[in-house]
DNA sequence: GTTGTGTTTACAGGAAGTTAACATGGACAC
DNA sequence: GTGTCCATGTTAACTTCCTGTAAACACAAC
């Protein structure tokens, strides 16, 4: 579900693996069970916390759990929801989250016709809603956040695609041709995302 | 394979050299396997971080090694990979950690009319835009790297084209021809890409 | 199965890099 | 001064590599 609204999501089997993990990869969040096998959510609050670990931590737990809450958050926590919980909550519980932490100053990006509004996570050209795909949308939000720079296919990837995932550098081209199939004026002569032959692409927004 | 993509390279035999070289050459990266003759890549990350050396450690382990990760990386490694890995996946990842620790800090050259912007990988004239090529922006960055020394062409093939790659000699002039046409006032006496009969080439700012 | 999405493959066209050939001009000896 | 030699400048052809595009394939959700 994350996955289809555009985040990068990275999941671990047991509570230990999680605690590795969150140390390794500095997410922008970390949403932790409180009955896990190995480490038990209160643990990897407290440990991440002693890591010095500034991520945000959401903690999940069953109806039927005797927790402390308050415990919970002095602990390090920064939230919590209680099961059963719709997605909608989640998305809501972790949008505010990720907004306290960091206010996200620009919630809507301009260039040419074409309006992006990250919170609804609408792409409008001429007042049009424009569809797009997971991949298409991550690529233009690493577009859009990074405006002017060179961006070879491999940042690209490392970015757009993560960590983990190695496809052909192909892959990146051909996505670039769908942003601009649907976003450039003129597809055939990009006027937004460039081509620096030998380089990779560059947003001129 | 990482000489081919433009890095420079150092090996050293066992864990002892490499702790000495790292040292000594203060290299922008260093690999660790964990399993070494000599010293284990452990005791490496320790007496390195103990030594003060600020360098990225990027630690590799084979699959059967019984590792603690987290130990690993409070003990000051800053990444690690699991064999078998594609030299992709290591490559991002070393890319991934020199970008983390190195911001790129900003930098802009001036000589003349001229401006480089380094980040933006953008070159300017009189606030107007000029196109380079890879190898043309690769050797002009060489240039105002090395303002006022003179350069011979094969220090120039070293620096700009790469350790194992060794075109004519006379490419080089070719290129600085073409940096001469599109930065010099005059491109038929030089001014800022001057000769030097018979030695090479000098950049004056 | 069908649909939508993502990835890979294949290939054409074009950009960039290299080489060769010739022209030019400086360094040096006389 | 003058002539020769050699280094450098210049042009154009050649080669190599990169990118855009279409189409096939893979895969998951429905």
């Amino acid at each position: 579900m994350l996955e289809q609204e555009g985040f990068r999501v990275h999941m671990a089997a047991d509570g230990r693996e999680g605690y590795e993990k969150a140390l390794l990869l500095k997410p922008d969040l970390v949403i932790v069970d409180l009955r896990l096998p190995g480490m038990t959510g209160m643990e990897i609050c407290k440990q991440l916390r002693a890591s010095n670990l500034p991520t945000p931590i959401l903690v999940l737990s069953a109806v039927g759990d005797e927790i402390d809450k308050v415990l919970l958050l002095e602990i390090g926590a920064d939230d919590y929801v209680t099961k059963p919980f719709g997605s909608r909550e989640l998305l809501a519980r972790i949008r505010a989250l990720l907004r306290r932490v960091s206010p996200e100053g620009k919630k809507v990006y301009h260039f040419g016709d074409v309006e992006v509004d990250v919170e609804r996570r609408v792409v409008e050209r001429k007042g049009e809603a424009v569809k797009f795909t997971p991949s298409e949308y991550n690529l233009l939000m690493y577009f859009l956040q990074n405006p002017d720079k060179p961006l070879t296919r491999d940042m690209i990837l490392n970015s757009v695609w993560g960590y983990d995932h190695y496809p052909n550098t192909r892959t990146v081209d051909i996505h670039v041709v769908k942003l601009r199939q649907k976003l450039e004026p003129d597809p055939n002569v990009p006027r937004y995302f460039t081509t620096l032959h030998g380089v990779g692409y560059r947003f001129l927004p």
